[in-house]
DNA sequence: GGAGTATCCTAACGATCGTTATTAAACTAT
DNA sequence: ATAGTTTAATAACGATCGTTAGGATACTCC
């Protein structure tokens, strides 16, 4: 999972996942498939753990609580100390040669299937927890999405993490608000 | 550029650039030196194109006319109906093996640069024209950019452009503005 | 008109890609 | 202890990668 998180699906050569997981490229294929196959149960892996970050937030009981959970989260997910910087589906294959079309558009899948779930989450909130009226949940669902998508873009060109929480602040500080 | 556009630095062949250039290989490497030369020749002229949004929004006479265009004309450019989708400097070379490394850097530097030229063009504005007082133009130009970015991997991923434009007018509804 | 030069493609280079056939080793069970 | 079965590694497969040598063609200038 790392090394795909820091290579890409097509930047990763099987040799380096030998290598990373200690096993021979024979062990791999009898017990996953393919690389193909690999990398989805990388994926799958990574949701459960650094990128369940989405899932997380949605637990919280207010629209302002949610947001600022998810982008601070977000950013501790894509510039961590100890992992390797961006976000596996969004780096993990976003452009990609023609052999890699099928694992590109299931990335694309999941990250759209983040937009839907903020989004009925935000349309889910008692009127004095969520957005004031008149906004519009889906256009800041896929804000959000959007948001965290260009902080692991910024992330894995080497931006700092103090830069992007001042960022999520900064997003925080222009939501939209109810009338005090 | 539009084949480098589409499939990115590693995914793209020169196969499919001989075909795409309508020149053989032998006469590529005469013109360009190597790939990676060729590959830079074609960000350059992505910059003055179909990726000059940002440069163009910085003439913008006041800070939400500049935001205006600069996310509209970002989604324009992401997702455009002649062009692939997303955006070449972003999707290029986002996470690749150590042989791209350098392409990689080389995007990520450029990436940077858009920030501190927002950055600094935010500063500018006279006082009645700006941001309010107190607001961080840093921050607010990295957020602009995270934002334009995460809308350059939703193209890439196949959100329809009427999606993205709803974003970014959700974006300047939510910008901090001066007191009535 | 013909020698010299530049141009461009065909073909092939070594390296590396993902993948697998073959073989050696280790464990289980009689 | 030994035969049978499973496990895993070595080595090699064809394909494709970026790159370039060699040769055929067209153009220039004496």
């Amino acid at each position: 999972m790392l090394t795909f998180w820091a290579r890409g699906y097509e930047g990763t050569a099987m040799a380096e996942l030998t290598a990373a997981m200690g096993m021979s490229a024979p062990s791999i294929y009898a017990a996953f498939g393919d690389k193909e196959a690999l990398f989805r149960k990388a994926v799958e892996r990574y949701m459960a753990g650094p990128g369940a970050y989405l899932q997380a937030a949605l637990d919280q009981p207010t629209t302002e609580a949610l947001v600022r959970t998810l982008l601070h989260s977000a950013v501790e997910a894509v510039a961590g100390e100890h992992t390797p910087h961006g976000c596996l589906v969004v780096q993990g294959a976003l452009a990609a040669g023609p052999r890699s079309a099928e694992v590109r558009k299931y990335l694309a899948r999941l990250r759209e299937e983040g937009v839907t779930c903020l989004a009925d989450r935000l349309r889910s909130f008692p009127a004095a927890d969520g957005l004031p009226s008149g906004s519009d949940p889906s256009a800041l669902a896929r804000l959000l999405v959007a948001l965290v998508q260009g902080l692991a873009v910024q992330a894995a060109s080497g931006v700092p993490r103090e830069a992007l929480h001042a960022v999520a602040e900064q997003m925080i500080t222009c939501l939209p608000r109810r009338a005090d």
